[in-house]
DNA sequence: TTAAGTGCAAATTATTTGCAGTAAG
DNA sequence: CTTACTGCAAATAATTTGCACTTAA
């Protein structure tokens, strides 16, 4: 039978041992309810929650957000300076930031290959790195 | 004849167009002064002009900031949501962000390639693919 | 002379935090 | 019960802006 919503929302915070409070539920629907990943803002993802059935604070989506992430459940992505961004996709990829529309897209990955990347400096790793392919109206 | 620090600046600041007032001078020398590119945040570059001769507010270095971006002297590099960074190479070209300390430098870009580079969707320009290699303390 | 640039202080924006109340285990 | 979570309002941090003053051209 069909996964719901509901299931994936709980089954996502309980992988994370985090407790599934109404909030956090409601949250973790919007973001993995569907089974697709998802990109957001701390104020699209209020906006969203404004307009579904359980409304949450934007002090808890900020704090909610930085815990998915503390979880890993999530990454932020940093592309504009002014805005967090938060994917719920976890494994490294780049990303297209439209520059007009301010949005944050995955950019299809199949093909990327990063050849030749410098070594860590001394005492130093790699923790992750960050591709970003910066999109204007052609 | 060794080419000076204050020469430097003024032809920087002329090849854009703009006017050489005292406090853009005096950025100006602090950030191409010696020929090397530099990686300031606004900050910073406020710091090192108050131990200089010259003393510049912080709102004109940000204003200046900004201005050296639009003039196309510098670009802005997004790599931590809490801070703008400004880079004085104006080549694409990948980035060393360290995480513990907050600091970003150039990565050696000589053997980086970036292959299958995905196309821009429709209607859309690849305006820049920015790489962040992001260390942590191994 | 005059438009552009500067400095301050006040305003704005995104985000975090203190704390009293609420709910999960 | 007890500790973690939530919500609000106030606090903070980075950056921008309004406006009177100064300066380069």
């Amino acid at each position: 039978m069909a996964v719901t919503a509901r299931q994936r929302g709980t089954e996502w915070l309980a992988s994370a041992g985090l407790r599934p409070t109404r909030q956090r539920l409601a949250l973790a629907e919007l973001l993995v309810g569907d089974g697709e990943n998802r990109h957001v803002t701390a104020e699209s993802l209020y906006a969203l929650s404004s307009t579904s059935g359980e409304k949450v604070s934007l002090a808890t989506v900020y704090n909610t957000l930085r815990a998915f992430c503390e979880a890993g459940l999530m990454n932020e992505v940093v592309v504009d300076g002014s805005k967090s961004y938060f994917d719920t996709r976890m494994d490294e990829h780049p990303h297209f930031y439209w520059e007009d529309s301010h949005a944050l897209t995955d950019a299809p990955a199949e093909t990327l290959r990063i050849e030749g990347l410098p070594d860590a400096p001394d005492g130093m790793a790699v923790a992750r790195v960050d591709v970003v392919i910066r999109l204007r109206r052609a």
